[in-house]
DNA sequence: GTTTGTGAAAGGATTCACAGCA
DNA sequence: TGCTGTGAATCCTTTCACAAAC
């Protein structure tokens, strides 16, 4: 989420009315689901199916498409390729971004090697380590480079996402130097919170962090259940 | 988050009267500042100053730990140690939770290498995988079993947290098997959607979910920056 | 008959702004 | 004076329920 919560506006001139933060973040799940459709044939599909594939109810997801036009028929549903198209298109995923990664430790190789990035109109432009010693080193067919080399690759590859996987400590100066060389979208997998100008968007993924919000969880499941055993 | 989305209510007996979704995905957060800060030797902190660090409003902190009691001092601002105290407990971190670690490939060798568990109160029971090829191998310390292993080993080992690191293909079995086995909190990396039954509560992680996220927030930065140059 | 698209209602989360306490 | 705790206001999200369209 970017740091002012409002919608996402893009007015003016022959721009989309906005997309509200929680639809955009669901947007890639129903992607997901509409290419399994279409790999397995179907062409059209009912919001009530697209929604169960997808994990929300079906109420949700006819708002959640409705912010992008109305690319549905009534008594039918949606036509799964033009869905894909117009999402895909609202995501921005006409084009090729391309990425950097920093950080080529144990997370840094299992992101590298993941097939992930290729999915869907992500590349990695190039990988990027502070420690000199693995500077050089060929990962997933591509040489670590110094961090001093960041804003060279950023300028010459067109660099505009980065994701850190480095120790936390390291990640804000890390984050500092992608600022710096002009990258305004950064996947941040240290433990760390990143603190960055206004124009910048962060998004985290922690483990530990999900682990102790399923911990608060199971540990109310079985406060319930003693509850329950002792009525 | 759960499936539903009500706030996890705990009522009756001696029960906290029941702490908002949102908050509890932040304490975390907040548990991770508040430990950085006390190796540095700080013995109070104020709201402003902790939620600098955090990332987040100084409001929106004092909102969320008013859910969890009056733990602060007028005038000065929160003990460092018994704040620490208060969230740990909160998220049911005063026991050692045991996880099985499904999936050994390179994400799941990764995770199992991370220092991610052990940082507060996980516990990495078992690693399995579904590949017969893999069964045996030693992998961070631990020997891999075989997927049929899981009942005995959450039985045994008490496990209650399941975590899945296999390919989408092979997701929803491994999640089956693991709630046959008794686990009811569940965290996924791979790139599908779970169907569970109630009770059972799964998080997701998806890498490529995040950079389609930040690849929009992007695509809409570009579109304004047009905007300005055309204007 | 079926299924979308959407106003209106309900429910959460965030922010404001200040009373109350140290 | 300084800072917490919290009602009230605002904003965002979800859900409901149904008219319109096929």
């Amino acid at each position: 989420m970017s740091e002012q919560g409002s919608r996402a506006v893009g007015r003016a001139g022959a721009g989309r009315p906005g997309v509200p933060n929680a639809t955009v973040a669901r947007l890639p799940v129903y992607l997901r689901a509409l290419h399994a459709l279409a790999d397995v044939g179907r062409t059209t599909v009912s919001s009530e199916a697209l929604a169960e594939a997808a994990g929300v109810g079906s109420a949700k997801l006819r708002k959640d498409l409705s912010h992008l036009g109305s690319y549905g028929t009534r008594g039918v549903g949606y036509d799964v390729g033009e869905l894909v198209h117009h999402i895909s298109s609202t995501l921005g995923l006409g084009q090729r971004w391309s990425v950097v990664l920093v950080g080529v430790g144990n997370l840094g190789q299992a992101l590298a090697g993941y097939g992930g990035f290729d999915d869907r109109g992500f590349r990695v432009a190039a990988l990027v380590d502070a420690d000199p010693a693995r500077v050089g080193e060929v990962v997933a067919g591509l040489t670590v480079l110094p961090l001093q080399d960041l804003p060279r690759v950023v300028r010459e590859q067109g660099v505009s996402i980065g994701v850190i996987a480095t120790p936390a400590t390291g990640a804000q100066d890390v984050c500092d130097r992608l600022v710096a060389a002009g990258v305004r979208s950064i996947l941040n997998f240290a433990p760390a919170v990143l603190q960055v100008p206004p124009g910048v968007d962060v998004r985290r993924v922690d483990l530990s962090n999900e682990l102790q919000i399923l911990s608060f969880h199971e540990h109310r499941k079985a406060a319930l259940a003693d509850q329950v055993v002792s009525a």
